[in-house]
DNA sequence: GGTTGACGCAACTCGCAGGTTGCAATACTG
DNA sequence: CAGTATTGCAACCTGCGAGTTGCGTCAACC
């Protein structure tokens, strides 16, 4: 898949808008790769939910599932996309804060020409 | 207000992760500041969901609306919790990344630290 | 003074995200 | 083989976010 990055940082957003998420990926990042079931021991949801926001942040690429040795499935963190959203972040805020001067033709938000 | 970065970093991630709200900071950005009647010309929305928007911007932070000469009041943007939100961006993935390999000083964006 | 724009507030619809329960299948263990 | 975990899939419920329509009001302009 191509870098759109406006993609990758809006999935990166809307998956670090959620509190339950964030404190899965700390969970994570503590404990290190952890399945579903293992997740749903430390945290106060069923694991059926812990499994949607997974596939969430998988989606996202902010975690990876490796397949285990048994039938087990665990995630990984992985924090690539967090450096393209954070570049999204800093992009914006030097385009607003450049705005007076520089006048560019710099139409809605597509920097995909 | 007490720095709660934590706060202020979801609040951004949920004004960001809309893409309608990212096509109206868009909008002041390239247009400057703008009311919301203004706003609701340049975008296929009416103006009272424009106006529930740069309520939901302003609590975050991101904008500020300045009251007008007549009865117009324009909205003026604000990146200050921009720049919380990467930070707390960078010091997620700096967690993340030192856990394994803490060999990784491959981070060349603008991070004062 | 009446009309015209612009703003704010409130009620309403609608789709979907977050979460649950239930179930079938698979893999290991006694 | 019987029993126990563990996983994935599907149906279901519920609250809220996004958007619309409608109304009352205040400031200007003719």
């Amino acid at each position: 898949m191509p870098p759109d990055h406006e993609a990758t940082a809006e999935q990166v957003f809307v998956a670090l808008a959620d509190p339950t998420r964030r404190g899965l990926l700390a969970a994570l990042a503590s404990g290190g790769p952890a399945t579903a079931t293992d997740l749903a021991n430390r945290l106060p949801i069923t694991r059926q939910a812990i499994a949607k926001h997974l596939a969430l942040l998988s989606e996202a690429g902010l975690v990876a599932p490796e397949p285990g040795e048994r039938r087990r499935v665990r995630y990984r963190l992985h924090s690539a996309p967090m450096q393209v959203a954070q570049q999204f972040l800093a992009a914006m805020a030097r385009d607003w804060d450049g705005r007076l001067d520089a006048l560019k033709g710099h139409l809605d938000l597509g920097e995909r020409r």
